[in-house]
DNA sequence: AATACGGGGCG
DNA sequence: CGCCCAGTATT
């Protein structure tokens, strides 16, 4: 199988021309600074599904914040996650700190260095995994990601799905093989640039890519066709109504998500389904499931959001406090200065225009 | 093997 | 509007 793909090939060759071309060009990024293990794991954590660009600013304010696993692991989670606002995925933050704490609780505040220990922590997969062994620690692991797949793909024209779980393996598989023994984090880091930069998923910068001579699909002129990627499926549509409740001290009413599934722990404005309950029927829910009495006024807006899986329609409306005894202990009545330092979703920080 | 899980940028 | 992005956990 990946003898008869290496059949040929000149790992050496390959090695030597993406390295030197890497020594040269590689991106300067505020997390390459040196190779402490904490800042590669973070740096990785948030680079998941998320552009170089997005996550810089994150990323400084984070180390500013939680320089070390100690202040990490002691931190309040909703800093956390204030920390992470509108970077998304958010359990990534919350699986981050816990994986943080048992590193300092079980291995006395040291990354481990090996496959076992580090992939068992939580949030951290076979691609975090060999990427911090790789780039910390020197290790020559494989940390197959969108950008390894796309490039070694075309270069090995390789024409599986890459949506498969299986064909990641196939890729780690490989990689160990022709990866650079003498410099696997440099190597691991090269790809990515490559993948980032010149070896793009539309229009590849072929003439300028340093390894170009060693491209099957470069060669049939086929790189454009690669990666073989089934796609997903479109989203389906959620509407909600959603209620800017204002008392009479000019606070308004926010609601803390559950702890489990989409935006967990953050906050948001109450939102109703108008899927279940529909719009004349809104004050008596909110009655019932908040204890709280409100008075329904006029829509202010309209929008959408979207997220991966699902489609967000929105429907904004003022509402006031008729009576505000508040049971629920997931309700706040907060003013606007003080909901700022709450951890909100995008969705939802676009309205506080209307406050 | 499929699905849940954010948000932004680009053509 | 669909696609892509330094993926992981759960089912």
């Amino acid at each position: 199988m990946i003898t008869q793909i290496l059949k040929n090939f000149n790992s050496f060759g390959f090695q030597y021309d993406l390295l030197d071309w890497y020594y040269e060009n590689k991106r300067d990024l505020p997390w390459r600074q040196d190779q402490d293990p904490y800042k590669v794991w973070v740096s990785e954590i948030m680079l998941q599904q998320t552009k170089v660009d997005t996550v810089i600013p994150y990323f400084q304010k984070f180390m500013e914040k939680f320089p070390t696993v100690y202040e990490l692991a002691k931190a309040d989670e909703q800093e956390v996650l204030k920390t992470w606002e509108g970077l998304g995925y958010y359990s990534r933050a919350r699986n981050l700190q816990s994986a943080v704490k048992e590193v300092v609780e079980t291995y006395d505040g040291k990354v481990p260095d090996n496959p076992k220990e580090l992939g068992s922590l939580k949030g951290i997969g076979p691609y975090t995994k060999g990427a911090i062994l790789s780039i910390a620690y020197d290790l020559p692991e494989p940390a197959v990601d969108g950008n390894v797949m796309r490039v070694f793909s075309r270069v090995f024209k390789i024409e599986d799905d890459i949506a498969q779980l299986k064909t990641r393996k196939k890729f780690e598989e490989l990689v160990r093989e022709v990866i650079s023994k003498e410099d696997p984090s440099s190597f691991n880091q090269a790809i990515m640039d490559l993948g980032a930069t010149i070896c793009t998923p539309k229009s590849p910068a072929c003439l300028f890519c340093p390894v170009g001579e060693y491209c099957q699909a470069f060669a049939e002129g086929v790189q454009e066709e690669l990666p073989i990627k089934t796609k997903a499926k479109k989203q389906k549509t959620l509407s909600y109504m959603v209620l800017l409740v204002k008392n009479n001290k000019d606070e308004y009413l926010i609601e803390k998500r559950l702890n489990e599934g989409l935006l967990a722990n953050l906050w948001q404005f109450p939102m109703i389904s108008l899927k279940e309950v529909g719009l004349e029927g809104a004050a008596e829910w909110v009655q019932k499931e908040y204890g709280v009495s409100v008075r329904v006024k006029d829509k202010i807006d309209h929008l959408t959001h979207v997220f991966s899986h699902i489609k967000w329609d929105l429907s904004i409306y003022e509402a006031v406090t008729v009576n505000e005894k508040v049971k629920d202990s997931r309700l706040k009545f907060v003013s606007k200065e003080e909901i700022e330092e709450f951890p909100f979703p995008v969705s939802h920080q676009k309205m506080m225009k209307f406050l």
